[in-house]
DNA sequence: ATATAAAGTGAAGCACAATTCACAATACGA
DNA sequence: TCGTATTGTGAATTGTGCTTCACTTTATAT
């Protein structure tokens, strides 16, 4: 039976490579890069020291693996989000609601990736972060895109410029999300809350697009 | 000349350990916690390792104390930011002004700033992070007094909690800092452009409160 | 079954950096 | 000026953790 593209060889190396950035992901989110050390990660997957460097060519190049792959499933999944509908509002719900979901199902992970994408991260000579932020970068203009659309077919006012919007909508996702993150707040599950508070005045008086959804996950909560 | 409560050795002293934080506080926001050596900081400063030591008891209390420091000048300006006006909206728009200022104009600190209070910090075994959280949460909550003050008076549409509202504002004034910082975009000279976010819509239509005020800097730039 | 290759191991080497401390320089009072 | 106390120094100590590599174990082919 040799029709597999992959081998079974080569199957199970990669499941030993997974297994290894499991590893490293729990151990770096939990004390982060400095102070997890490359034996407790090998003992963590039940790999010798010797074998991670079988598979890495040193700590950096094992955490810059571990970080852009997730990142990168990251980005698929809310750029896909963004597909999802002809309709701007229901665009922007999209990828509020998956924002949510994607990062609260690993948390481990989002530390490590808001320790690299906000604030400072020290933990890399060169490129990682910088390679991460770009990407984040085209991720915001992407949303700024669809509140561009929106304003050119006349369903959202112009209060600001497309870009601020969507550095606005974004950085108040990541606001909730470390809310939650620290057991502060949880993130809102419904996505209108945080769109209320861009909606609210954004959307020109008439329009109905959302009044339909929105009205009842609007107000009544205060 | 016994009168001043500090003889000139004392003030020596703090002209020292000044200078050692600030050599520290170059090298840590250059490159991390971790890869800032104390012989480098040390250099820096023109200073011995050992005198150092004199002064801090070791490396982390010695970052400890540079971040508290700094953090508490942060604070303490941003609250009186929000005592300036009887307002809601002026006191925003101070806040709003304010972080501006600060920040900008001690960017090597808000790295450092940012780092522990933003994206998970690893830096230091524990305490330092949870307690600049914690004052950092205080200061969000100061902000939602005015949101809900700002309810009470029938100024603002409940649009959403106070608190949400206080984590929205601030996580955009830190979005578009880091925007700054990064060199990406400018933060806005005028507060109005953050304002304005939440303010159409927020504010009750005909309220005449900041109509006055903001006409002129809200919507042309478009 | 045996030979050969591939994969896995972990103790030892090595570099680096935090911290200490015996000593030197300096300041201060008599 | 001299003796003592205070302050400042940096080489040596120590610990830690990344990385290597000679060896063992396991898989594969004949």
């Amino acid at each position: 039976m040799p029709g597999k593209k992959t081998s079974r060889r080569e199957r199970e190396k990669q499941q030993q490579r997974k297994e290894m950035l499991e590893a490293a992901l729990q151990l770096f989110s939990e004390k982060g890069y400095h102070n997890a050390s490359m034996q407790e990660i090998a003992e963590q997957a039940e790999f010798a020291v010797g074998t991670l460097y079988k598979f890495f060519k040193n700590k950096e190049e094992m955490y810059k693996a571990l970080v852009t792959e997730q990142a990168d499933r990251f980005h698929v999944a809310l750029g896909a989000s963004l597909e999802t509908s002809k309709d701007e509002v229901e665009q922007l719900r999209n990828y509020i609601q998956v924002k949510g979901e994607v990062f609260m199902s690993n948390d481990s992970f989002i530390r490590l990736y808001f320790a690299e994408t906000r604030g400072a991260s020290f933990n890399i000579k060169a490129g990682l972060d910088s390679e991460l932020r770009d990407r984040h970068y085209q991720m915001v203009q992407r949303v700024a895109a669809v509140f561009a659309q929106g304003m050119e077919k006349g369903q959202f006012q112009r209060i600001a410029e497309p870009y601020h919007l969507a550095v606005a909508l974004d950085s108040l996702c990541n606001a909730f999300l470390s809310n939650w993150l620290e057991g502060r707040d949880s993130y809102p599950e419904s996505p209108d809350i945080i769109l209320n508070i861009f909606f609210q005045g954004l959307l020109v008086p008439e329009s109905p697009v959302i009044s339909e959804r929105t009205t009842n996950n609007t107000l009544e909560q205060l």
